[in-house]
RNA sequence: GGGCGGUUAGCUCAGUUGGUAGAGCGCGUCAUUGACGUUGACGAUGUCAGAGGUUCGAAUCCUCUACCGCCCACCA
């Protein structure tokens, strides 16, 4: 028997060794697994990609337990004998990013973007990144995750690069992606568009104000808003409000003297909601632009980028908005018009990664339409023809109704439908620097005239330009200066990492992705829009599963934030209970979709598991001698039925693996193993091994090996390295347990 | 306002297609120098949130109620 394992089992000691033999191997490649023999050339394939992490910063439990989950997933497949992919990669975070290294710029040397240049900054960011990226991949690793390095990608490297720019031309080419004045949440402090899912609300108490607006009382939290207001809108059924006409002109005393008004009847109006009445600044609010959009009206801009109110304000002219609030409601007291005030609770948009309050504003940006209706040239999604008329929004519904595309659990169909039908034009164009540059050129026929502009999109700059050249006289092609929404590039991410645009052969094989496995935080951020890139772009499905995990919590089921205190740093964890302890904590009893409540409590129990996993297999290594193969024919009458019962058992397994419920697996295999091998079997076992050699005395040596072998296989996805370890000090080992056979009857 | 969950042992949670409840930690008693004290044996603890219904039978299916949580949304 091998003196380790004599030692208790120290995983510090083992775990680096380990991972570095399966590296040698090549098997984390599937290529490389045919070639080698330890996969059939037939076989079916299996991919799944990781969900890259953002190099904004380092992994934290939330991701350990994504990469169990998926290291489970791959690893089983591996053994079931399919060509298994796990693609990994990084992912550049656009806006996370740039925010995080713009407050460290700030931070060192007091300095901002503008004062580094654009060129320097990028510099900065990609040092920063680069960085971020080592210590993630490090922490990969000593999760055991059995990823094909070989086919690591990042979402902004070249060749996600060139697959971005195909798309966003495609798009363009079929008017999908337009560039248009709309209503876009603007980040006055991050200074650039975002996202409605970048949106994160908070709860703010404020007043509401009873303004008297000619013979009207309307209500509003921002007054400061108000100065263009010349619409005054009402539900063309409230009866209060029948005498006045639609398109009929009142004039009235308003904040910096007379105005004259025009009514509007709208059935958006809630009557029920303050006095029925309200007026609209088009330029700023999405209702309000909507508003204005169904009936024709002007829109003025009162609020510019900065946040500060425009000439149009009058004396409140370059005043903050919060300083113009009070001085606004100050003037409008004295003259009288102010006739209530309350105190109102309301939801306030706020920037989730600068913090800053957004301002709704008009601007010309880029969108993606996803009503816009196309013919589809694909045949190969099961419910869209060829030839028929689509949209993005279309193809998303389509897909998930019809179980192509399978979510698990299933509940989470019901919000991805929802959210669909309720979605709007996608703006993806985004002020910032990091990220993937709009591959659109302009060129002004006019130098006075924006308006008598030339647009060229491609992948390539226009020809007739130096792409250096950084002048922008009259009659030269210059970029525009925006870059993607960072899900844009992520969102082709099962087939960017496959080498698309290019016709791979891993395109072929591997795509679409058998399973993605994702937190149910991002099914909206992420989910769909692979679904729509995927079934828009090359016409398939991305992925056949979606299987989403949930948020890992404290054990007071709290979320983990720095705030709290609560952190726990995963490699910490490791180090503590080792990948294998780690790994098992985090999958029992939590199944999909739901919360893994994490303590240190439950790391240590499973700690303690392995320790019993190393020390029963000592137990039975020291007594069967040198096994070198099964011969369960010998086995007497009770060693059969136990043989049979673990045969069972294995089905058992093996059905719940296949069935993604691996929390149960998870915890069947660790009752098993405990305290039905450990407790029972083995202790049972002791008495006939003190016999002198006899029948009883063999069978239960080959029973023994027996199970022990088959459960380090069974354990093998769930505890990697243990399970390898003891597998090499078999008496007759060989090969690496990672590409054994699943156990089947 | 709309949608989706949850409510099971002191705590954290499982319970796949309905068959009179399980795990870990914790608790109590005992055992053991022989794989392991990161141990073993035995044990205590639950009207499975409440009410009604379907069924031979419900934690599990249906309806309602209560409380907790999450997500979405343009109530000025």
């Amino acid at each position: 028997m091998s003196e380790e394992l004599k030692k208790p089992y120290n995983p510090t000691e083992h775990e680096e060794s380990i991972y570095r033999k399966w590296e040698e191997s090549g098997f984390f490649n599937p290529d490389v697994c045919v070639e080698k023999g330890v996969t059939d050339k037939n076989a079916d394939y299996f991919s799944i990609v990781l969900p890259p992490p953002n190099v904004t910063g380092t992994l934290h439990m939330g991701s350990a337990f994504m990469l169990a989950i998926e290291d489970v997933i791959v690893r089983f497949n591996r053994m079931w004998g399919k060509k298994t992919l796990w693609i990994p990669g990084t992912d550049h975070a656009a806006i996370a990013t740039q925010s995080k290294v713009e407050k460290l710029i700030q931070k060192e040397g007091g300095k901002n973007r503008h004062d580094l240049g654009r060129e320097e900054f990028l510099k900065r960011v990609e040092k920063f990144a680069k960085e971020n990226h080592d210590i993630i991949i490090h922490q990969m690793k000593k999760m055991g995750c059995s990823l094909d390095w070989s086919r690591e990608a990042f979402t902004l490297d070249e060749k996600r690069n060139l697959a971005v720019k195909t798309v966003f031309k495609k798009m363009y080419d079929d008017g999908i992606i337009y560039r248009g004045h709309r209503i876009v949440n603007w980040d006055p402090k991050g200074q650039t568009t975002i996202s409605d899912d970048e949106i994160v609300y908070q709860e703010q108490k404020t007043k509401f104000y009873y303004l008297q607006y000619g013979p009207f009382v309307i209500g509003t939290t921002r007054p400061e808003t108000k100065f263009g207001d010349k619409y005054v809108v009402m539900h063309p059924d409230d009866k209060r409000y029948a005498s006045y006409k639609d398109g009929q002109k009142i004039d009235l005393e308003w904040i910096n003297g007379p105005i004259t008004a025009t009514i509007i009847k709208d059935e958006s109006i809630d009557m029920e909601f303050g006095t029925g009445v309200m007026t609209i600044t088009p330029w700023h609010s999405v209702v309000d632009f909507e508003i204005a959009e169904r009936h024709n009206l002007d829109k003025e801009q009162i609020i510019d980028k900065y946040g500060r109110l425009l000439p149009v304000a009058g004396e409140f002219s370059e005043m903050k908005i919060v300083e113009a609030r009070e001085k606004i409601i100050e003037k409008l007291k004295k003259k009288s018009l102010v006739l209530k005030e309350e105190d109102y609770t309301n939801n306030v948009a706020t920037a989730e990664r600068t913090g800053g309050f957004i301002e709704p504003q008009i601007m010309n940006q880029w969108f993606i339409d996803v009503n816009k209706e196309f013919t589809y040239i694909f045949d190969t999604l099961p419910n869209i023809k060829k030839g028929e008329k689509v949209t993005l929004k279309k193809l998303m519904l389509s897909v998930v109704e019809n179980k192509n595309v399978n979510i698990i659990p299933d509940r989470f169909e019901k919000e991805y439908t929802h959210w669909i039908e309720n979605l709007r034009d996608w703006c993806i164009s985004r002020q910032i620097w990091y990220g993937h540059r709009i591959p659109v050129w302009y060129r002004s026929t006019n130098t006075h005239n924006r308006s008598n502009e030339e647009i060229y999109c491609g992948i390539e700059a226009p020809k007739e330009i130096d792409p250096d050249s950084v002048k922008t006289t009259a009659g030269e092609w210059v970029q525009d200066g925006d870059t993607l929404d960072t899900w844009f590039s992520s969102g082709l991410w099962t087939f960017s990492t496959l080498g698309w645009p290019e016709k791979t052969e891993d395109l072929k094989n591997y795509h679409p992705t058998t399973v993605l496995e994702t937190g149910y935080d991002i099914l909206f951020f992420w989910v769909a829009r692979m679904i729509l890139m995927s079934t828009y772009t090359i016409g398939q499905i991305p992925f056949t599963y979606v299987y989403l995990h949930g948020m890992v919590r404290d054990n007071q089921g709290r979320k983990i934030s720095k705030s709290l205190g609560n952190n726990i740093d995963p490699l910490e964890m490791l180090a503590k209970y080792s990948a294998d302890g780690v790994r098992m904590a985090l999958l029992v009893g939590t199944g999909p979709g739901g919360d893994s409540k994490i303590s240190e409590e439950k790391l240590k129990a499973y700690k303690h598991f392995a320790n019993k996993i190393w020390n029963a297999s000592r137990f039975v290594l020291e007594n069967v001698g040198n096994m070198s193969r099964f011969n369960l024919d010998i086995l007497v009458e009770k060693d059969k039925e136990i043989l049979k019962e673990f045969k069972d058992f294995t089905s058992d397994i093996t059905a719940d693996m296949e069935n993604y419920r691996f929390h149960l697996a998870a915890e069947k295999i660790y009752h098993y193993f405990w305290h039905t091998f450990a407790d029972i079997i083995i202790e049972d076992c002791k008495k006939t091994l003190r016999q002198t050699q006899d029948k009883e005395v063999e069978s239960a040596k080959q029973l023994l090996y027996y199970l022990l072998t088959e459960q380090l296989k069974l354990l093998h996805p769930f505890m990697p390295f243990i399970t390898e370890k003891i597998w090499s000090m078999l008496p007759d080992s060989k090969g690496l347990l990672m590409v054994e056979k699943w156990p089947t009857n």
